[in-house]
DNA sequence: GTAATTGCAAATACTTTGCCACGTA
DNA sequence: TACGTGGCAAAGTATTTGCAATTAC
């Protein structure tokens, strides 16, 4: 995992970013946690909170995101997600509308040969998608 | 199409809701757009501007997605999306992340056996799914 | 040395609520 | 008449930006 952290960084490097101490500990949390997360949690996470400002987290995600290393995902709750794009890797998400709980489906992803009939039918460029399931988990369902 | 909107109204009715002119407004509105929708559009549509407040047509959202009428969807943009829900009918959705128009994509879902296996595997109860493809549209890639 | 990055505070954007008036059942 | 509904305005929450100071390269 410090294998994929380190080139994460070197990724951000390629992509002109500084290797600076805040932009560390964010790919590192995110890596860590292995989920998308919001604006809010990031910064308020152990590795974040005594490194850097909301604004400071809140800047990095949008160069990240604006060179690919980073997702901002809808997720229905009024605070975006962001998740850590890795190279060859996608995940659908199974969310609880209950306690909010998210976690990667760990299933192939079925949409793949839809995407590129898109592709194909009406000429989208970069095209990606975005699966979540969305239910009651058997914890709030009681 | 007006039977359409009829028969929605009449499901309003039967949740409880009253027959009121903006609720009939609303429900049009959202039928003859055919598409998600932001509050701000709905508010400031043809059929609701000089009707009613956008603090009225968020709390009959409310209500409304509260019955399982509306569905709030992320959509990637700031503010939220609503769509209507009609028994039988689902959709996913092709949005231009230039522009951001969205549009219904006609294609059979491909993502119901996995819903199925998640409902069976995970024990989530009423569960669903949103599936968006986002990408550059060809008027944007010019 | 220079340009990217950061912190802090202020400005926006969108959503949500309070309260009293009004209309539907 | 009674209770759901609506308007207006104010409050709440999350995001985004300005600017001077700092830091990586």
């Amino acid at each position: 995992m410090s294998t994929l952290l380190q080139q994460t960084i070197d990724r951000c490097r390629a992509a002109g970013l500084r290797r600076t101490k805040a932009l560390e500990e964010l790919i590192h949390t995110l890596l860590e946690n292995g989920r998308p997360m919001t604006l809010s949690e990031l910064a308020a996470s152990p590795r974040l909170r005594n490194q850097c400002d909301k604004a400071t987290v809140f800047r990095l995600l949008q160069r990240l995101a604006g060179h690919g290393l980073v997702r901002r995902l809808g997720l229905h709750e009024r605070a975006a997600y962001f998740t850590l794009l890795v190279p060859g890797k996608h995940s659908d998400y199974l969310i609880c509308t209950g306690c909010g709980s998210i976690e990667a489906v760990n299933a192939p992803c079925p949409v793949h040969d839809l995407e590129d009939e898109i592709r194909r039918k009406t000429g989208f460029r970069n095209l990606y998608h975005e699966l979540e399931f969305f239910g009651t988990c058997p914890e709030c369902a009681v």
